[in-house]
DNA sequence: CAGTCGACTGACACGCGTGTCATATTGTGC
DNA sequence: GCACAATATGACACGCGTGTCAGTCGACTG
């Protein structure tokens, strides 16, 4: 086996084993006897544990942080609510798409240590701002409802993250399409009917 | 010190540390030294570092799943709204009133062992299967939109997770009614206003 | 066939954190 | 101020998983 395959190799089986141990429970061991290779050759790879899951989350990362594109009300050819939609299903596609590192990402990701921690908090951070960014233009245009964006970004970042995190943590089979449109129309007219009813006072 | 104050006071700074720390970085030497103490007699009070950081977090698992009360439509004085809002004020007061634990509850707490694990997805299980519930019986009272109620389920706790999480880890200071009302309002309406205008398919 | 090189091997040493236990200290009743 | 219990101590042994490195193997080369 070539190098770059070898490489490969051991990338696939350490994501299914983090995937399946969380990463503090995935022993070396466990992913050198699944490879079927000798301790030493891993570490011919990969530096240390922590750099093969770097790299493994790594990438996703990258992949979700270009997946991203900033809606342009102007565009004559799609709408905004499209756009919205659009993005909604490429982040849906790029995590349905490898469940595995999907899992570690959405549940073993944080804790593995603090510089790591920091990384991955970065990057949150940077999604919600930029969508933050978003909700704030948007109100402008009247396209987002009024209210404090900082909030609706991470409301918004939560729901999709959980809905995401519960069909790939049970393995379940779901239509992509029936979570995007079911997370759209959520963000879009909520859940409740209970207009009016409330003697709630109203926010703002 | 007497027995119970002792173990109150190793409760609390365990929590702290574990907080600070993340599961799996806090040792038992830090609890220990921290409150000023020998590390036997740690052993005195606890079984095991897995035993005290359960005994944290389920006293918080046990207060939410208390907290939630079911909706009661029939019910003259309040509007379900109104329940809805109460429920999530409930759940908010709670988590915000310990933000040492919530951060445990909301990125530590996976991961830390399998059996844990489970525990802990089962009580998310049965939140979440409680308010698909209540979903349900809305949707046949005509306050809860049409589409999957699982899912729907999902996006909230999500949302109202993430919310929390951002809060508590940042430690920023966020404003009690400004949370329970931003969060009901987006349950209630979504936060895109782009009705019409958009070319999608309507789910359902 | 000897020589060289890259890939692979796995026994082992090391560090680290946990949990124990024999001992010390403190507190209490008489 | 003694006897005895309750509480606390911390050095230590143990287990465990990581990362290393001296050495094997086979392929290719002149």
């Amino acid at each position: 086996m070539g190098k770059p395959e070898r490489r490969q190799q051991i990338l696939t089986v350490a994501r299914d084993v983090f995937s399946r141990r969380g990463y503090h429970a995935a022993k070396i061991e466990d992913i050198v006897t699944t490879a079927g290779i000798a301790r030493g050759t891993f570490y011919l790879y990969f530096q240390d544990k922590r750099a093969i899951f770097e790299e493994i989350v790594d990438r996703t990362i990258a992949r979700l942080g270009m997946s991203i594109v900033r809606v342009d009300p102007s565009d004559a050819a799609r709408t905004v609510g499209d756009q919205i939609r659009d993005n909604i299903r490429r982040v849906v596609t790029i995590l349905l798409e490898d469940r595995a590192t999907t899992k570690i990402l959405l549940s073993d990701a944080l804790g593995v240590d603090p510089a790591f921690d920091r990384k991955l908090l970065a990057f949150y951070d940077e999604l919600s701002s930029m969508l933050e960014q978003s909700l704030r233009d948007g109100q402008g245009l009247g396209v987002v409802a009024e209210g404090d964006v900082r909030l609706m970004s991470w409301l918004t970042m939560g729901a999709l993250k959980e809905a995401l995190f519960q069909i790939v943590q049970r393995g379940a089979e779901y239509d992509e399409d029936r979570l995007v449109d079911g997370a759209f129309a959520f963000f879009r007219v909520g859940c409740l009917r209970v207009d009016g009813e409330s003697a709630g006072v109203a926010q703002q």
